[in-house]
DNA sequence: GTTAGCATGTAAGGAGTTACATGATTTT
DNA sequence: AAAATCATGTAACTCCTTACATGCTAAC
């Protein structure tokens, strides 16, 4: 009711107010399109956590026109970062619990690697393997236990989701190759990866389609 | 709290009664080993629900017939459905709504496919695919709208993420292709673009049932 | 001069989850 | 007889969703 005080959303507002100053609307319009795969947020959700956030002092508003200059609109409400919000947000960035692992936490950890220390990313990426991988042998435990019993249906979503989640696995092998093989000169750190740095390229780009 | 009026719980445990009468323990295990990839209950979603479904008249406590002799206290509750829980099930079954295409959702009605009419899987798989495909045009989007101004991992997420629906969208065509196939023999249908290329031999059109 | 979309919110509540509590039965 | 696991439950809570309400403003 009146405390968002983890979960998804507050990491995903505090990560992209952190990047841009902005407002609601188009908070939501960002995080819908950064995300689109796991979540959609609504208006409902987001609101509420904004004022939380700025009832802790994680986030403040700035009234347009001190910012870029919008031409005189009103009643519009940009929000930005203060400093306490940038520390909670280090701290939020630096979790690699179980959170970091489940299908919605890490979609949103992930989406804001680019401002994560190397070694959580690694950590990160390897409890995303490991959950996984129990996952995926508790598949194959139910595939060979159930294998006369069960239907062509669930079997196929058995088997579909075996595969599902054997390819997600191997994904991470490669980012987390890459991650290693990004990690091996000695005193390289993370801040220019835009072109030559860490980035993924090799490893997961497969460019199928 | 008090009404689990809808939500994939219910069908999930209605669907896997009507097949085998259960006690609740026995039955989050199936559940958890049936749906394993998308949902893992704990007991406090199940009681409650079972409760539930108890005081609706969807279900009823049948006593084992090995019942040692404790006055007044039974060990194991075995439930299974009553004429009106069978009703109610093939309501949900038949539901072919926008509940049934988002993750979870489909998840459990696909896993009662079994259970489900031929007209209705088709409903629900294309339901699916069009959910898929919408998700994977707004990928398309966000990707080439932000093809410079965001970071690798951000990039490769949204990659993954279009990859990871693809993937899911041809696996669906190849169950709806099936599923038309086995449809065929009363005749053909009139005016439906066949598109159909590739068809899954020996795949989930049920034959073993 | 009214539709369409931008922008901000609130109240109520859904659908489970977490943590806890307890007893029965099997295994060691 | 201790430990493990089977089996059943409840209270409190979380995190978000839905539906609703409101005003501004750009466009047709």
């Amino acid at each position: 009711m009146s405390s968002q005080r983890s979960g998804v959303l507050e990491l995903a507002v505090l990560g992209s107010l952190r990047e841009t100053p902005m407002h609601g609307y188009e908070l939501r319009k960002r995080l819908n399109s950064l995300l689109g795969a796991f979540r959609a947020f609504g208006y409902g959700s987001l609101y509420p956590c904004l004022k939380e956030l700025l009832r802790q002092g994680l986030i403040e508003e700035t009234l347009p026109g001190t910012v870029k200059s919008l031409a005189g609109r009103r009643s519009k409400i940009v929000y930005r970062l203060t400093a306490d919000g940038k520390e909670r947000l280090e701290d939020l960035l630096t979790q690699a619990g179980p959170a970091a692992w489940e299908d919605d936490g890490f979609g949103v950890h992930f989406a804001f690697f680019g401002l994560t220390r190397a070694d959580v990313r690694l950590r990160i990426l390897e409890g995303r393997r490991s959950r996984l991988e129990e996952r995926r042998e508790s598949f194959r435990a139910a595939v060979s236990r159930t294998r006369e019993r069960v239907d062509s249906y669930t079997l196929e979503l058995q088997r579909h989701g075996l595969e599902s989640v054997d390819r997600e696995v191997r994904w991470l092998n490669e980012l987390i190759a890459s991650e290693r093989q990004a990690d091996q000169p000695p005193g390289q750190r993370p801040g220019s990866h835009t072109e030559t740095g860490n980035h993924i390229e090799g490893g997961a780009a497969g460019s199928t389609g």
